[in-house]
DNA sequence: TTTGAAAAACGAAACTCTTAGTATCTACTC
DNA sequence: GAGTAGATACTAAGAGTTTCGTTTTTCAAA
């Protein structure tokens, strides 16, 4: 009776929404189809839709406010980075995080700044580790 | 008359197709399929379906020997690496790969090892570039 | 040269994802 | 309380993904 394995990862639209989710706090329909961008032209039925997968899939939830709901996401931000990062480390760095900063830093249009920060992060996670 | 943008990145059981190949370096269907992991269990010609998806996207090419096909990767494991990284970046990291980093090490399940191996290889790398 | 086993080609069913139209509901106004 | 604007609910079409059965081809062995 093995519960089917539910994917815990968002589809592109999903993300798409959840990324204005997590930039508004919280939202209407209205919201965050006034928040995506230019160009981007979407039905109101669509936005609608969207907003009730991702309450079924139950990375939001939703209370109603006069005659419309509120969406709040229930995954932070921080949390879906992480699981993301883990999928892929998973999937194409044989769950090795080194291998994957590995192929990260030795990507040549990475800049000299963004290198120098990411040492910076390295070394302060070290130093609270052991200090 | 701008060229529909065809998605960059392998679907998830292309993945897995992929993902053998790399490692075998090239090969037949059946080479494919059995090195699928135990209780995978997929038809032969769904096998040579994904194949000829792969090779339809031009992820793979193949050369005929004798009666069956052999297929090998177009695409090095290497780039599609740094090509995955780029897109997670870009879709949840504002494009910032120092933040994808900070992630990647403010997770709790990361090792000493693996962070020890993470700045050695940034310091490398910023090393090789100033020397 | 027939034939049989393995491979490839073809076609399609089942499923998910994305989008949106139509119908229904809800709260406010007259 | 009837009308209306705006919201939600329902339904579904179309595209892409995953899977595999059936048909056709191909090489080699009898």
């Amino acid at each position: 009776m093995r519960q089917k394995k539910k994917s815990e990862l968002l589809t592109e639209v999903e993300l798409e929404f959840m990324t204005q989710l997590w930039a508004l706090g919280e939202g209407t329909v209205r919201d965050v189809l006034d928040q995506l961008p230019e160009g981007r032209n979407l039905a109101y039925t669509s936005a609608a839709t969207i907003l009730k997968i991702l309450e079924t899939k139950e990375f939001v939830t939703s209370k109603k406010e006069g005659k419309r709901h509120i969406f709040t996401p229930t995954l932070a931000k921080d949390a879906y980075q992480t699981r993301s990062l883990k999928d892929l480390s998973a999937k194409l760095f044989d769950d090795t995080p080194a291998s994957l900063v590995a192929r990260l830093v030795n990507d040549d249009s990475l800049t000299e700044e963004a290198l120098g920060q990411i040492r910076a992060l390295v070394d302060r996670r070290l130093k609270n580790d052991t200090g």
